[in-house]
DNA sequence: GTTCCAGTTTACGTTAACGTAATCTATGCT
DNA sequence: AGCATAGATTACGTTAACGTAAACTGGAAC
């Protein structure tokens, strides 16, 4: 049944897709973040490796290592264990979550001066742009 | 007048109050963020460099490079240059504000995920200590 | 005086996340 | 057969942001 819903990708199709290197997602690869299966010598990657890179930068862009998002991916994986499993990682999370929120503040308040920043500017500038002797 | 507005910090005070190394202090002197004045040989920092520190930690937090914060340090302090120099500083302003609300709406996904995956937890950890045979 | 103590300088070490060759392999095309 | 092309492996190089250690200084306290 759904027949093929299980396309592959090469290497090179993910590096163009998401703007990464080869060596890149290789690198990914050998700190346990993609697993992809091969043929002979070359990688294949399925879709839900695709998925995990796409977490992965996701991560990377929000400011976690490469450990941190391995350290997710295995809670997440393996998340159906016993309980002190499940309050470390209740406790990982909210920490994360913790310093998120702290960043989001920094990050609004970053945006208000740079919006007032960039006001000053554009207001000299048609000052000058303005005030030209002939 | 305005008597003793002028207090100054050793870089033990701002180390503690800030909970930085004294060395990261000096290296951030060192990268041009930070320019106490000296009695003999001792560093001896004034209020504006504590404000300084306290951008620089938050530049940190949201990602910026010590040399990106550098960069709009002098910026902000030379800013009312020539208008290419405007240019360029608007310019900056206007891709970093973009880089922070796409990292913005990054933080919101991951913290939603977690919101959802702590749920998840508590509630598998409610059905086991409830569902115990005698 | 000497012993702390905070501070300074100098310099080498470290971690993360790849970049950059160099060399080798497999395969499809002509 | 010969060649181009994509991919693989191995290994050394690089940058940022400090850590860490060693050795020195200058005043304060005993």
């Amino acid at each position: 049944m759904t027949a093929a819903a299980d396309r592959t990708f090469s290497i090179s199709e993910l590096a163009q897709e998401f703007d990464v290197t080869t060596r890149a997602i290789r690198f990914y690869e050998s700190e346990g973040l993609l697993t992809p299966e091969r043929q002979g010598q070359r990688r294949i990657y399925s879709r839900r490796d695709r998925v995990r890179l796409m977490l992965t930068l996701r991560g990377k862009r929000i400011g976690l290592s490469l450990q941190e998002i391995r350290e997710l991916f295995e809670l997440y994986d393996a998340a159906n264990n016993d309980e002190p499993q499940l309050m470390k990682f209740v406790d990982i999370l909210t920490r994360r979550e913790q310093q998120l929120t702290q960043q989001m503040q920094d990050i609004q308040l970053v945006l208000r001066e740079i919006g007032q920043l960039k006001a000053q500017c554009e207001h000299w500038m048609e000052k000058r742009s303005g005030g030209l002797p002939d």
